[in-house]
DNA sequence: AGCACGCCGACT
DNA sequence: GTCGGCGTGCTC
């Protein structure tokens, strides 16, 4: 081709479900864009906003282009985040512009916002005569160096025409405000000193703080609940700040963790910035700004930091990494611990990953001598650890219809009796699990998931646990009509606290589940009640186990243990080992000994015998024999390709047609289909198929293959999970 | 993701 | 006769 282009070509990423990057003409006479800038772009009647991925596209121009529409005023993307977003679509397999979305998607973010206009006292000394209305605003103009003519109308109670008046007079100067010109938040002030950490923790904090500068390197970073964890990474922090870099610290939910910023605080005298749902649109706009501007220095969030325009990385951590809140459930399914690693790696800075009871993929990692692992053994103060003592429920039956053994109830009465608090665990919301008809065995299920529905008793209400479908308690049974055959099988959380409120009367008693609480302000409120002593027993579920300090409390009750080991759940063993590790790291905190009793039907259970021994490496050890036994996770990878389709039918087609063209490879095994977990879902209907290859064979191109022989048709859709964690 | 175009039920 | 339901398809 003799005729060479004219116009130059650049390709933009659009945050749309697109199968790649648009390309588009660069403006004659316009600077050419480099990758990572934001620009405005044309997209058949409407207009988007895109990002630059190649300022040199390769491969033939589609036959028009259309002319890029302007360069947005904030600064590129960091090279390294355009990185990680391909990484993290080529890793899910999905689309690239679904990756970016979560990048860019903060509405309003790149535009200026609209300034302000705000008054002030002119310099001019004030005439010698005023009105009573002109006196009362520059006296309240005192102490403001300038305010909103609307505002400054209220404190000076005067209409807005006399404002208006003092303007044109000159008494008033106007000035334009905008929230760019807010000063940027403090810098956290890192030379502060810290608490005196114990050599131990002195030790690991420098061998942390070491890493910072020295590129991607990943350190398990192992210590007990109370051990110091989060002094010791802080230390790595103060060290990223002293290097001018910026630290990030992913936590499960941030919500709860008030204490966590709290801490933070105390130590670097400023809060962190915050990233998380719980944002308003002026602070995302502000913070994303800000961020993108690189004048914040650390910022502390929820999965989706990630994706923040960091561009001058120096450490990130990720605390309690083994928390499955990690794992992104919808839109692009991603783990973010495994992706931290990955951004980390890009951005060639240090990661940490945090947690009392690490995750098996993550042990298995330092195994392999791809993680370095520092360990805190010692809880902090020299407070001991609680011991654990396992209740036999076969040999130590409640009474019918009761749920607490005779040992755990002693136990709780001579704990209240010294004027000390107790806990008791029930890792399941509600009343009772299942409502069932004695006359003809009826079992209330969900109308949209293949779910049990949960009794609420407080609400009134039979609640799906899936979809938040609720209904009235029922009066008869629906399907025999029979009317006092409904019984309340199982325990739940409230019905403990019934089972309680009557064995334990005269305690003061308190319930802490997420439904029962209106928000993250009430659940710290209850939490301070307890800390302040003025509830005796607290009965809660999951909830309880994240990093609260409660010193006065020796006694935790474990109400059923066994929750949870069955379910066939892959994690399921690792899931349980580490909550009711947490929920016994909340015994005895303080000075006083704390104790912790267990009740199981199966005492001989190895997670049982590891969680009464507190043997984490004993426990990860008899996990890891069996996934090795199993060829599961972390010594294969899975990839679950989940069908839903408004008819089983269509759902059943589908999945037949990909087992039919399932790639036949010799190390990969596709398992399937069987109906998903959850077979009914908000409606849909689901089969999952699950393919299980070794960890060195790249998957995602046999996927992407797989799926173009077996299309979806009609109302069916293919969900890819690579690395699922939910198996429920 | 939007926003089009495109074919079948209850309204002025 | 049309207003409008949301089912598929395209956007450099």
């Amino acid at each position: 081709m003799d005729r060479h282009q004219t116009t130059a070509r650049v390709s933009v990423l659009l945050p749309l479900p697109l199968t790649g990057a648009y390309d588009y003409a660069v403006p004659e006479g316009w600077s050419p864009p480099g990758p990572g800038t934001i620009v405005r772009v044309p997209l058949g009647p409407r207009e988007v906003v895109g990002v630059v991925w190649s300022s040199n596209p390769t491969g033939p121009a589609p036959p028009r282009l259309k002319p890029l529409l302007e360069y947005l005023p904030v600064p590129p993307l960091p090279g390294p985040l355009l990185a990680f977003i391909d990484w993290v679509a080529r890793y899910t397999l999905s689309p690239p512009g679904s990756v970016l979305r979560m990048a860019i998607s903060v509405l309003g973010a790149f535009q200026p916002p609209p300034a302000v206009e705000v008054v002030s006292r002119s310099p001019l000394p004030p005439p010698p005569r005023l009105t009573v209305a002109r006196a009362r605003v520059l006296a309240a103009l005192e102490g403001h160096p300038f305010l909103r003519p609307a505002d400054l109308a209220v404190t000076a109670e005067v209409s807005t025409g006399v404002i208006k008046a003092m303007v044109q007079a000159g008494l008033l100067t106007r000035a334009e405000f905008g929230e760019d010109d807010v000063p940027p938040p403090l810098t956290p002030d890192w030379r502060r000193g810290g608490p005196t950490l114990s050599p131990t923790q002195s030790h690991v904090a420098a061998a942390l703080a070491q890493s910072i500068g020295g590129g991607y390197g990943t350190t398990l970073l192992c210590g007990v609940t109370g051990s110091g964890k989060t002094e010791v990474y802080f230390e790595a922090i103060a060290a990223c700040l002293a290097a001018g870099q910026q630290a990030l610290i992913l936590l499960p939910e941030i919500a709860l963790s008030a204490q966590w910023l709290e801490r933070f605080e105390h130590r670097f005298g400023v809060a962190p910035q915050a990233w998380h749902s719980g944002l308003s649109g002026v602070e995302r706009r502000t913070g994303w700004r800000r961020i993108a501007r690189g004048e914040v220095p650390v910022v502390v969030g929820a999965r989706s930091a990630l994706f923040l325009p960091l561009g001058r990385l120096g450490l990130i951590v990720v605390d309690e990494e083994h928390d499955a809140a990690f794992k992104q459930e919808d839109g692009v399914l991603y783990q973010a611990r495994d992706m931290a690693v990955v951004r980390g790696r890009l951005a060639n800075a240090p990661v940490v990953l945090a947690s009392a009871t690490p995750s098996l993929e993550t042990v298995t990692n330092v195994e392999r001598g791809r993680y370095r692992r520092l360990d805190l053994p010692d809880r902090a103060g020299g407070a001991s650890l609680p011991e654990v003592t396992v209740i036999d429920l076969r040999r130590h039956a409640p009474a019918r219809g009761r749920y607490l053994s005779p040992p755990l109830e002693d136990a709780v009465r001579e704990t209240l009796a010294a004027g000390d608090q107790a806990l008791l665990f029930v890792n399941r919301r509600g009343y009772a699990p299942l409502t069932l008809c004695r006359a003809c065995g009826h079992r209330f299920e969900c109308r949209q998931c293949s779910a049990l529905l949960v009794e609420h008793r407080l609400r009134r209400k039979l609640v799906c646990h899936h979809c938040g479908y609720s209904e009235p308690e029922p009066h008869a049974c629906p399907a025999c009509g029979a009317t006092d055959a409904l019984v309340a099988w199982g325990p739940g959380v409230e019905r403990i606290a019934e089972e309680a409120a009557f064995l334990f009367s005269g305690a003061r008693l308190e319930v802490m589940s997420s439904d029962l609480l209106a928000d993250a302000k009430a659940a710290r409120a209850l939490v301070n009640r307890m800390a302040e002593r003025e509830v005796d027993l607290l009965i809660g579920t999951q909830m309880i186990a994240k990093g609260h300090n409660f010193p006065h409390l020796t006694l935790v009750g474990i109400v059923d243990a066994d929750l949870g080991l069955r379910g066939g759940d892959l994690r399921a063993g690792e899931r349980s080992f580490q909550v009711l590790q947490q929920v016994a790291g909340r015994a005895g905190r303080a000075e006083k000994p704390g104790r912790v009793l267990l009740q199981t039907t199966d005492p001989a259970n190895p997670v049982i015998q590891a969680l009464a021994a507190r043997d984490l490496d004993g426990f990860l050890a008899v996990e890891a024999e069996e996934r090795l036994a199993a060829n599961m996770p972390p010594y294969s990878r899975l990839v679950a390709l989940i069908v839903s389709a408004a008819t089983p039918e269509e759902a059943d087609r589908l999945a037949r047609s990909l087992a039919r063209t399932a790639p036949r490879l010799p190390d990969v095994t596709v398992l399937g289909p069987a109906p998903a977990p959850m077979a009914l879902l908000r409606g849909r209907h689901r089969r999952r198929l699950l393919v299980r290859a070794p960890k060195d064979v790249s998957i995602q191109p046999i996927i992407t293959d797989w799926l173009t022989r077996a299309p979806a048709t009609g109302s069916a859709r293919i969900t890819v999970d690579v690395d699922p964690y939910s198996f429920l």
